[in-house]
DNA sequence: GGACTTTGTTACTGAGAGGTACCAAATCCT
DNA sequence: AGGATTTGGTACCTCTCAGTAACAAAGTCC
């Protein structure tokens, strides 16, 4: 399902649609939607704005696909995560070490674009409910994760140790965009592996 | 400290400062602060636009006042929660079903106006580091909390568990203004119920 | 080659943003 | 009473915003 109906057809388009959506993906992860204006996106992106209106919608439209895009890039990457980290309580150890790693690198100081939007937006573009569906997948993956972790709990407690999870981590991309430094992250990550360790 | 030097020259003003700034403070909570405009902030304050920038400074001086407000009030309700829990592992309990009380209510969906502006400003305004400041005294009240239900804890996992209870709050934040149902939030409640009753 | 279609580029639009000049009104001090 | 000082209110400033009209350029299809 490509954004051009027909490719062949009429001049052909001088920029590539996925390496400009990575850009301003970028772009509105360090600043934030409403504080992101078109003249920016022109910038950054090389393309010029009627060309943007045409193959994106209007600045609204185009926020909604750099939302659908990374939210699809940022399960993909707690999939990848929780398949290095491998199984047993050991796995949840070697998970939350494997994002520290993530976290304390130049894009993580930027927390996660689907919590600064959610923030923004209050979870929800043109009708859809974009921080809704987040949550659900990235709860989906961390189950996955406990599960394996944790072959003996009930459905019951893995439940109740996802949600727990899920929202520390929603709260650690709070910590992380505020600009806290790596002392103080490293702080938050020890808390969560000290509960793991009761698990 | 008030705001304005001499209050007795002059004509005198015809509206209450501390009003004024309660109800720009609601107003900042639910929309943001780059998607609050000057013109909103007149019409819901009543006040004329140069009486504003007198009184209070350009829009960001204005925001920093309200966030410095916020944050004293949000640290006095902690304050009162925790004192109302109780002591003992139930206080930790009794907290959080008052929180949730509070969570669900319809100020409470609209999140935590540190957390808003933390995703928003990055933390920072003009120089002032909020965030880190929230965080600090926010730390001190769970840990009072903590303190009184686990006496036998030592420091170093008083702490622990302090850092963990909150990034969770910071993360529930985020679900609450994101929108989502009492269910779900209710969930989250539960996820940390049981896992303080490990402690 | 010529009709058709799509894209690149420039210039522009109306609306709204944050912020201020200016003057009348209301108080205090002498 | 009259200057001094502060506030209320109207009108205005400049700048930037999202969005678009219009036309040249570059392709495909017949």
């Amino acid at each position: 399902m490509s954004l051009s109906a027909n490719a062949a057809i009429g001049r052909p388009r001088l920029f590539d649609e996925e390496a400009v959506l990575a850009k301003l993906t970028a772009l509105f992860w360090r600043q934030g939607y409403s504080q992101t204006s078109m003249t920016e996106i022109v910038k950054i992106s090389g393309v010029h704005k009627p060309s943007l209106y045409r193959t994106f919608g209007t600045k609204e439209e185009l926020f909604a696909i750099v939302l659908r895009r990374y939210l699809a890039e940022r399960i993909g990457m707690f999939t990848a995560l929780i398949e290095q980290a491998g199984p047993g309580i050991g796995g949840v150890h070697r998970f939350l070490e494997l994002f520290e790693g993530d976290a304390i690198s130049e894009r993580g100081r930027d927390g996660c674009l689907m919590v600064m939007a959610s923030n923004e937006l209050r979870g929800s573009l043109a009708g859809y409910d974009f921080s809704a569906d987040y949550r659900r997948q990235m709860g989906e993956q961390i189950r996955i994760l406990l599960a394996r972790a944790l072959p003996e709990a009930v459905p019951e407690l893995i439940q109740a140790r996802t949600d727990l999870l899920v929202t520390y981590l929603l709260g650690l991309q709070v910590v992380l965009r505020s600009g806290a430094d790596a002392e103080e992250i490293h702080r938050y990550f020890h808390a969560v592996h000290v509960t793991a360790d009761t698990w």
